[in-house]
DNA sequence: ATAAAGCTAGTAACCACTTACTATCAAAAT
DNA sequence: ATTTTGATAGTAAGTGGTTACTAGCTTTAT
């Protein structure tokens, strides 16, 4: 029995991704969300205490993945360039293999729901970013490289290009993919970010 | 008698922009926008057809000025790069002089309403890169200069990019304005798109 | 036996939009 | 000059449909 029982809990989070994948611009409902699972409303409720909290998992699961690996390639001892193109590049990955996540992180999907869960999405996108910027300072600690800009400056550039990326995704109905010519982009974004 | 008398559409419409700049989450329902203008829920409908509508004029004047003033930076005999940026600035100070646009631009107020909304989005970010693209390609045939990588992959990380500020200044509650700093990330932008 | 997980059948609140009617004012007809 | 007509802009009071969530009962697995 090598099947992966996957727990209910699990599955209506899956389910949900799916659903925040296809249905762009409509809401998704605890009705459809159940339909598509293949149980009652009510069983939803068995496991999750509202909605938010079914949305929230997900942005659980964002978190968890995202800086669990961040964790990793900052204990690698690579150049801090090196160090900040992984990050993106994880971050762009990411989405691009679960692209219901990315209409979470554009809060496209987010409208009328609780407050909470936007708030969640910034601190996601500013601790990235945090992240970025203290790996260009180390750069200068520890190797002598400095930044031709702020290390913040720097640092707020390449999320932006991250998360217009992001956006670009969405917007284009999952065609545009992040990780197109983003090899090329991160060539030209990041010439400049070390003086020379 | 000086005073600017705005026609009840127009003022509908500013009305809208207030609110998409104040209840960041919350839907706006034809209720509370016929109760901030002060009128009734039936006489939106005398002025415009449909919710739809509404949110389409907004669209309609973002198109306007948008195209209306890239016509006029495109008109100049400017080298490629100052046209770019140009272009990005006047998308920059747009949304941030009317942030609530910038929730239509960002797709987050457009959940659950007509998905002709969100392809009008998706045109209006489509043409600017294309005109981005288009100014590049001309610099080659014209100056001689080529760029660094595919006009193409240059004037979507570009796009990205503003795309990416915009993104940034809707998440923070309208506090990180997206021209703050801007001049010094286009340098770092700009720097290494033209060929040396 | 009992606890976990499911179901049916609600319910109150909400929401885009409609109906049926009124007040105001200007043009047209008498 | 007065009356008739018609367009415009407004209102109060719905309508039909949706939505997140719940109460109460039943099934299933341990």
């Amino acid at each position: 029995m090598t099947e992966a029982k996957i727990s209910r809990r699990e599955q209506i989070l899956q389910t949900l991704m799916q659903m925040l994948q296809e249905q762009s611009l409509s809401r998704i409902t605890t009705a459809a969300l159940a339909r598509e699972v293949g149980v009652s409303e009510a069983a939803l409720y068995r496991h999750f205490a509202s909605k938010a909290k079914i949305f929230e998992g997900l942005i659980d699961f964002i978190e968890d993945t995202l800086f669990a690996r961040t964790k990793l390639i900052q204990q690698q001892e690579l150049p801090a360039l090196a160090q900040c193109q992984q990050m993106l590049t994880l971050l762009l990955t990411l989405v691009e293999r679960n692209p219901g996540l990315c209409r979470l992180l554009t809060g496209e999907a987010l409208l009328g729901e609780k407050e909470r869960l936007g708030n969640r999405i910034n601190q996601l996108f500013d601790k990235l970013e945090t992240q970025l910027k203290q790996t260009l300072r180390d750069a200068e600690l520890k190797a002598g490289q400095r930044t031709s800009d702020t290390p913040s400056t720097c640092a707020n550039l390449l999320m932006a290009a991250a998360e217009g990326r992001i956006r670009q995704f969405s917007r284009s109905g999952f065609r545009h993919k992040p990780t197109h010519a983003w090899e090329d982009q991160w060539q030209l974004l990041s010439a400049q970010i070390m003086r020379p």
